[in-house]
RNA sequence: GCUGCCGUAGCUCAGUGGUAGAGCACUCCCUUGGUAAGGGAGAGGUCGACAGUUCAAUCCUGUCCGGCAGCACCA
């Protein structure tokens, strides 16, 4: 027999019998080992301890030690586990797909009933039991039609369609059993279901799901599942969900007094004093930025006739997603119909239009908050991050094609200095690339491509490669944050765009004295304040930078007689342009510093008896249970310095 | 939009086929208390909307509206 040369971890290559299998390799090394191995990792990939290996290739055995593949195959058997759980109590329920996904995996049953809270529970029990039979797995290749025969005879209908759909590339159709129960799987697998920790997983949630992703397809049930390596790391992930609801900003919304949102405007947003603060504070400042960055405001209409967005291809591609106002004009024979702008740009070409612009006018770079509603569908809404009416921090750069690159540089500096303003010190590029439909010449890709590359390259930022996501016209690049507690979002956009100025038919005088087409820029770097201001709330925990936090400090009086020199801090203050307020409630200060913490007022200033004669205050922060007295004086300009955005700060610097 | 769950006081939530309850918040009174809830009293609800079943509906049924989770969507 052959031989098949093998490279460990450590450099060292050893020669086994072609055929040979992890596990083999595993009980070669030692018993220990062999005992302990789960699978292997064989030339980069995954390798169940069963599967023979063909050819020549590095290995590592992986135990319960090495988490990512121990995590991926508890999780994945979990989900094996629970398909046969759920056939067990339910026979006639047919099984789908059950993937492993970030912390868990699911599975996609389809069942005429729906499964019940208390159906989780049951399956959960029935879970424990497989495990603890500790079933051995066991796999065998199957040939296509011998899969496809058994599945139909099996009433699996999504079976022999998932059969169907493996590409005949020579991939083997593996087949899976433990126990009695069987399922087509890829693998790999642990060796027997009693491997899996039966206390170290949980089934969260079920919701539906359509077969293959597809809403023209039938909807099925899908159960979703958390599991660890072990009970401690399940507290741990379920500790984590609660750290997170507690950051919810809707809920953070409803106790600070931010905002809300009621029926008869759903997906739209009541912004209380508390919320327009930090909303009015943010536009502020990035009024300032923009203004500073080079940019002129403008601002255009809400209510817009049809005819532009026909002009601007909206009304053929997203008629469906825009509020429509139809209004009785005494002089049209029909009635006007009219759009709520879903986006500025169209406006914004219409500002440019104005007069002629010559070739030394560019770069034109026009920024609008702008307000724009779409029919966002219901399902989308989401607190004040997926809304029907929202703001955009958006500008249109209107300039040569020479002059993308030196743009887009300009505005990768301008994001990142707002994100870093803003508490996010670090943010990921993605750049789409031209996608398969597209229009306009390859040299003219090319040319944008390399303009956008080249851009990030000046900036010495990496990006990642987002292949075949461009827009039909042109490449883009999004950036995405990353929040507090890790989680990801998209807000940053630059987008480059010869179509639009085409469309409606934007022109400048070159130096030729002909009439040459602009390119436009469509950037923004919050996305809309609405969302960006959600997740800042989320982000801080509602426990906003002095900065930008609705309430800075809240003057608080411990006895009645300190009432007048509580109103004269607080009249200091507000004079020192602070958002102060006076609590001379008749409550203990207890009372008023539990209340004054739960909506994060970021700095408590306690008044007594001995404040009242030393004309000093007392300083308490939120989160600190530690005090500080210090003189009225100082306490105004030291709050006032570091109340300052910073924006204005780093000037004062 | 789809599937499932939910809608009772400002908030968080109990509850019942015979028109409703708690805690917190609110108002008033007592209390002047030194850094995360002092005490007492009071007021507060078309039980999401509309239809149907019933002698009687907040409760049962249907439709609609809205919310939540996931899916689909996100110019």
């Amino acid at each position: 027999m052959a031989d098949l040369s093998l490279t460990f971890p450590d450099g060292s290559v050893r020669k086994f019998p072609v055929g040979t299998t992890p596990a083999q390799v595993a009980a070669s090394i030692s018993k220990s080992l062999e005992k302990a191995a789960i699978s292997a990792t064989v030339g980069g990939q995954h390798w169940d301890l069963a599967w023979p290996i063909p050819m020549d290739a590095t290995i590592s055995i992986n135990t319960m030690k090495d988490d990512e593949p121990a995590l991926e195959l508890i999780r994945h058997d979990l989900a094996h586990i629970m398909a046969r759980a759920v056939q067990e109590l339910w026979p006639d329920v047919k099984v789908t797909i059950g993937p492993v996904i970030e912390n868990g995996w699911y599975y996609d049953f389809a069942r005429d009933e729906p499964f019940t809270p208390d159906d989780l529970g049951a399956i959960e029990k029935k879970m424990k039991e497989i495990i603890n039979l500790r079933d051995p797995v066991r796999t065998e290749v199957w040939s296509r039609q011998d899969a496809i025969d058994f599945y139909e005879k099996a009433g699996e209908p999504f079976k022999v369609e998932l059969v169907n759909a493996i590409p005949d590339d020579g991939q083997p159709i593996r087949m899976y059993w433990h126990g009695d129960w069987q399922d087509l799987c890829r693998g790999p697998h642990l060796q027997h279901t009693g491997q899996v920790p039966s206390d170290a997983f949980k089934l969260m949630s079920v919701a539906g799901a359509y077969w293959r992703g597809d809403h023209r397809n039938q909807q099925l049930q899908r159960i979703y599942g958390v599991a660890f390596k072990n009970r401690e790391a399940l507290k741990a992930h379920l500790t984590m969900l609660e750290e997170a609801a507690k950051r919810d900003h809707r809920k953070l919304g409803r106790e600070m007094d931010l905002f809300h949102m009621q029926e008869e405007a759903p997906g739209q947003v009541f912004w209380h004093p508390n919320g327009w603060s930090i909303y009015t504070t943010l536009q502020d400042y990035m009024r300032r930025k923009q203004r500073a960055g080079g940019y002129v405001e403008i601002n255009t209409p809400q209510v817009v006739n049809r005819s532009l967005w026909e002009k601007s291809g909206h009304w053929a591609n997203y008629r469906e997603n825009m509020f429509i106002v139809e209004v009785d004009e005494e002089h049209a024979r029909e009635k006007t119909i009219n759009a709520l702008k879903p986006m500025n740009c169209p406006c914004h070409v219409q500002v440019y239009n104005q007069g002629l612009k010559s070739y030394r006018d560019l770069p034109l770079r026009m920024a609008e908050f702008g307000s724009c509603n779409r029919y966002e569908p219901s399902g989308a809404l989401h607190g004040i991050m997926r809304v029907r009416g929202f703001t955009q921090d958006d500008a249109h750069i209107f300039c040569r094609e020479d002059q993308i690159e030196t743009e887009c540089a300009r505005f990768i500096e301008f994001l990142s200095s707002v994100y870093s303003d803003l508490g996010f010190d670090d943010f990921e590029i993605m750049f789409a690339t031209r996608p398969e439909k597209r229009v306009g010449t390859e040299e003219s890709w090319d040319r944008m491509e390399a303009a956008l590359e080249n851009a990030i390259k000046a900036t010495g930022r990496s990006y990642t490669l987002d292949p075949g996501e461009g827009a039909f016209y042109a490449p883009k690049l999004d950036f995405k944050l990353t929040d507090a507690i890790g989680r990801v979002w998209q807000c940053g956009t630059f987008q480059v765009d010869p179509n639009l100025p085409e469309r409606l038919d934007a022109t400048y005088i070159g130096e030729d004295g002909a009439k040459h087409r602009p390119y436009m820029l469509h950037r923004a770097c919050l996305g809309s304040f609405e969302r960006f201001i959600g997740i800042l709330i989320e982000n801080w925990a509602g426990k906003l930078p002095l900065w930008l936090a609705p309430r800075q400090v809240v003057v608080a009086s411990i006895v009645s007689d300190a009432d007048d020199y509580v109103q004269e801090i607080t009249r200091k203050l507000t004079d020192a342009g602070l958002r102060a307020e006076a609590d001379v409630r008749n409550e203990k200060i207890n009372y008023k510093v539990r209340e004054h913490s739960l909506t994060k007022v970021p700095v408590i200033l306690a008044i007594g008896q001995r404040e009242v004669a030393e004309r000093t205050v007392s300083l308490r922060r939120l989160g600190d249970t530690r005090t500080r007295t210090l003189a009225l004086d100082e306490v105004v300009s030291m709050l006032r310095t570091e109340a300052l955005p910073p924006d204005l700060a780093a000037d004062r610097a």
